[in-house]
DNA sequence: CGCATTTGACCGGCGC
DNA sequence: GCGCCGGTCAAATGCG
């Protein structure tokens, strides 16, 4: 692609910000947010990942079987921007096809989508009834993002990460997109894994056996990164985090 | 013609 | 030190 870039693209930890201390020692460890998005009969009609993207446009550029997964895991980049590093992973709960486990990793280095545009104005203003026809079709996901809300997310976000008991169903909340036919499902790795771990260590998701079919909260835990990273990958999230809860 | 998606190969990291 | 697995890149093909 471009000469100019390194076969290995490490723009990925270059710009990312104190992780970068673990991220140097193992790529692997750098910010992840795992979310969870359960496709119901609508869902039948995205392809196979069908990737229920969020405000971004994600472009594929690999799929590899994972090993003690039935399907076939997605790896998409954003595509929006040309230097936005961001990516994620999209592969389904090996349990339940129904399930998708979506893993964001590395943040967006632009603001936002098309935010802008006035197609997605006219969405707020008017249910659109023949643009959307004929722009999205298929997949009657998203779309719904008015604007990014900046109603301080941190917040929110920080409390619940120090906070770990009845805040955790308020976080929750928020982190539920039931958008229109997707039932997204954020699970945090630092935040519930404390109590997660212990509470559902009999369900041994973490393990390997069930890994996030929950029927309600799902987590994962691979991140080993700060707090802060996290949140500030949430703070990403934010925009359809509040949409869905507009929704 | 351009962009996105798909598939295979290669590289790096981690575990044994 | 070797092998395995995950992740990314690169080239080709298809579709809009």
């Amino acid at each position: 692609m471009d000469g100019s870039v390194s076969p290995k693209l490490d723009s990925v930890e270059s710009q990312v910000k104190p992780t970068e201390t673990q991220a140097s020692k193992r790529r692997k460890v750098v910010e992840r947010v795992v979310v969870t998005v359960k496709v119901g009969d609508n869902g039948g009609k995205l392809k196979n990942d069908g990737p229920p993207s969020d405000l971004w446009s994600w472009r594929k550029y690999g799929q590899k079987p994972i090993k003690g997964s039935p399907h076939p895991r997605g790896y998409y980049r954003c595509s929006t921007s040309k230097g936005c590093s961001a990516k994620k992973q999209v592969e389904r709960c090996k349990t339940d096809a129904s399930m998708l486990i979506i893993t964001y990793t590395s943040s967006h280095n632009h603001p936002g989508p098309d935010l802008d545009s006035t197609d997605i104005k006219q969405s707020l203003k008017e249910p659109r009834s023949s643009l959307s026809d004929d722009d999205k079709p298929p997949t009657p996901k998203q779309e719904q993002v008015p604007e990014v809300a900046e109603q301080e997310p941190e917040e929110e976000v920080q409390n619940e990460g120090s906070k770990t008991g009845s805040d955790e169903e308020a976080s929750e909340d928020h982190f539920h997109y039931l958008q229109s036919p997707l039932n997204v499902i954020i699970s945090q790795e630092d935040c519930f894994i404390g109590t997660l771990e212990k509470a559902h260590d009999s369900l041994g998701f973490l393990l390997d056996e069930e890994p996030l079919c929950c029927p309600h909260i799902t987590t994962s835990s691979t991140a080993k990164s700060d707090e802060n990273d996290f949140f500030d990958e949430l703070e990403e999230l934010y925009p359809y985090l509040q949409l869905s809860q507009v929704s």
